[in-house]
DNA sequence: CGGGCGTTTGAAGCGCGTCAATACGGGTGG
DNA sequence: CCACCCGTATTGACGCGCTTCAAACGCCCG
């Protein structure tokens, strides 16, 4: 059976599983105190002991590594609703930094498990929030093993363009991170993407209007793009909607 | 706390925590019957109903998706006693072929998920085996971010010689899979992987004896360059003991 | 031993990275 | 409200590493 790739459609479904998901778990946080970090400061640090997860109430958060030198590697954005550290055993693998000024919550490991065990509406929530971790992970495995350049631009703006939150009035898409952490999501540098950016903008795809907004011009030429390739260009585009 | 990234360490850990929670979940496909696999046969397809997990007895697997023309992505390779589809909800995300001839056990995804839901003892290995799956994800995305050429692949040498079960008798390590499947985990070219083993070997630090073994002539150099790089290199390169 | 596929090697091209200069934009102070 | 300033982003020129295309080699199995 063919299975057209479409990567918009497939996030828009998985984002709201994901969502669904930390609604359920989201009880768990509803007790713990608001906490408030500035953009850029860091919530915790890759190495350290996980001994809490935390809730993205507001704002974003960028999920990092450092490997030798001065390489810098994001391995996730997390959104309100969203959870950090579900997946971590023992010690934290990233270091998670605030996007833009972000409110959380937390737990402790200890209290989050022993609640996951004690109910059995909840785990199945918390597995299903463990599979799409991994099935994320993979996604951005192909992205960055076989997509070029505009190819990852453009599935990276179809995906924030496809979250229920995004704020699409009239077509401007709000981009929170800067181009720093686009690339170093993208596995890409920083003149690349603005280059990449300055092309989509000259062929009228996506228009930068200053340095957080991009106005969608052409979503269906943008989902095209991106690399969810394939011939059904037409037909699968038009099932992604914004309006 | 400075943590040196000592991925032949890491992995050999994680290695064996795998076995360990395949062990414990082994139980659940003592009952199923063996199948064999003939090498370059498929044992489920991307796109399919996710039905059953499978249990890796004998051979090895790879996980791979295609996305348009010819272009393919190998996410994972699975070893005796490895799971297949694991973190999988409904269909699978990828194609599993033999990479030699396999022997495999199946259980059906339902009964599979009643057994870790009835037993508070499997429960946390099943969990301990999607984090893992995870954190392997994460790591693979930093090597197609930021690794080059050189460090991929000794990077996946010494991932392959920390295998507990690989065969390292003499210092010759096997090495099941072809250069076509290296270069498509890798995210390079056939001729980029041939290229830079045949650099390797001048500088004498693996020499290839046929097509799928390997001589590790010098282990310690190895590491240093998979690029788990920090300046820790003689200190970390010695804690990784093949003999 | 001989055919065929997997692999190696070579030469040429290109996409992205690197380095450097310029432009923008958003916040501050006059 | 405008001038100034600094960090971020854009643009340009150039080089390199990997890919691409093509040919020769060699391992493995009949």
């Amino acid at each position: 059976m063919l299975m057209p790739n479409n990567t918009a459609f497939e996030h828009a479904q998985a984002t709201h599983d994901r969502m669904n998901g930390a609604q359920s778990l989201a009880c768990l946080f509803m007790t713990s105190a608001m906490e408030t970090i500035a953009a850029g400061k860091a919530i915790c640090w890759e190495g350290d002991a996980a001994k809490h997860l935390f809730q993205v109430v507001e704002g974003v958060v960028r999920l990092h590594r450092i490997i030798g030198e001065g390489r810098r590697v994001i391995t996730a954005f997390h959104f309100p609703g969203d959870l950090i550290g579900a997946s971590l055993q023992s010690a934290f693998l990233f270091t998670a930094e605030a996007v833009s000024d972000c409110k959380i919550r937390r737990v402790s490991r200890k209290s989050f498990h022993d609640e996951i065990a004690r109910s059995d509406a909840l785990r199945p929530v918390y597995i299903n929030l463990l599979c799409e971790e991994t099935a994320a992970a993979n996604n951005q495995m192909v992205l960055l093993s076989k997509l070029n350049a505009e190819e990852r631009l453009c599935s990276f703006i179809v995906k924030l363009a496809s979250r229920s939150d995004a704020k699409m009035q009239h077509g401007l898409l709000r981009v929170p991170m800067n181009r720093q952490d686009i690339a170093d999501y993208l596995g890409l540098t920083i003149e690349t993407v603005s280059r990449t950016i300055t092309k989509l903008a000259s062929r009228n795809i996506v228009v930068p209007e200053g340095r957080h907004d991009l106005r969608i011009v052409n979503l269906s030429r943008l989902v095209q793009l991106s690399g969810n390739g394939d011939d059904f260009s037409d037909k699968t585009c038009h099932s992604v909607s914004l309006h």
